[in-house]
DNA sequence: CTCCTATATAACCCATCACTTATATAAGCT
DNA sequence: AGCTTATATAAGTGATGGGTTATATAGGAG
């Protein structure tokens, strides 16, 4: 599954959300989305099991839980590709600072 | 349909790069789209029109023809939804110069 | 007016996705 | 061992998306 088809669920993106501020356990996950949206528990871990396979995140095991902690690096790969664009909803000069901020260090991704 | 689903489809991507070049007509971004993915015109046309719907793409009649012009606003939301996770590849200050230079103009997006 | 080119739309099909309920797995407690 | 909690997986279903072929629309050329 592509970056962006896994971006292109609003459970999901609520997830990454959520695991940009620390981890968390899977059902403290489970309950913040399971609030928001009105889907079960089983609907959730399908989601956590597409942003494992697909990079997004990792788990680990504390007995009988399990921590999601956010892996940005496809979510850099989609950034990546969206710069090309920012030229066109930025400055020159403030485009040419944001990729010197960047480092360059994405060039010919995606 | 959100800017993500709309990313999620490697045809549009592609006609967005295309589109990133400057305008094209319907009938050269078929052409290379056809080359590329091997799909009839009719798919083309309907990913097109995907476009056009979700605000990525304005088309301009020209005769029989139809012209193609990128619109980034969907994908500076989209970047802008982005943004948040910047910090997780990018040191703190060079985080903080992007932010600079994009102006601090997307705040509470999504 | 008719024909051709350029493009979009309609109708249909099939695969995939997000969901459900039911069940399995595994750890901790008594 | 048996129960409970935490989480994942299996099996099935309905909706949607992306493709196809066929057709419509509209402008320019003869």
């Amino acid at each position: 599954m592509h970056a962006f088809d896994v971006l292109g669920d609003p459970v999901r993106r609520r997830i990454l959300e959520l695991l940009a501020e620390g981890e968390l356990r899977s059902g403290e996950i489970t309950d913040v989305i399971r609030a928001e949206f009105s889907i079960t528990q089983a609907a959730v871990s399908q989601h956590l099991k597409v942003l494992r396979d697909s990079g997004f995140a990792t788990s680990r095991v504390d007995g009988p839980r399990r921590i999601y902690r956010l892996e940005p690096a496809p979510l850099e790969q989609a950034d990546a590709w969206l710069s090309r664009f920012r030229i066109f909803w930025t400055h020159k000069l403030e485009a040419l600072a944001t990729e010197v901020a960047r480092g360059k260090k994405s060039r010919g991704e995606d």
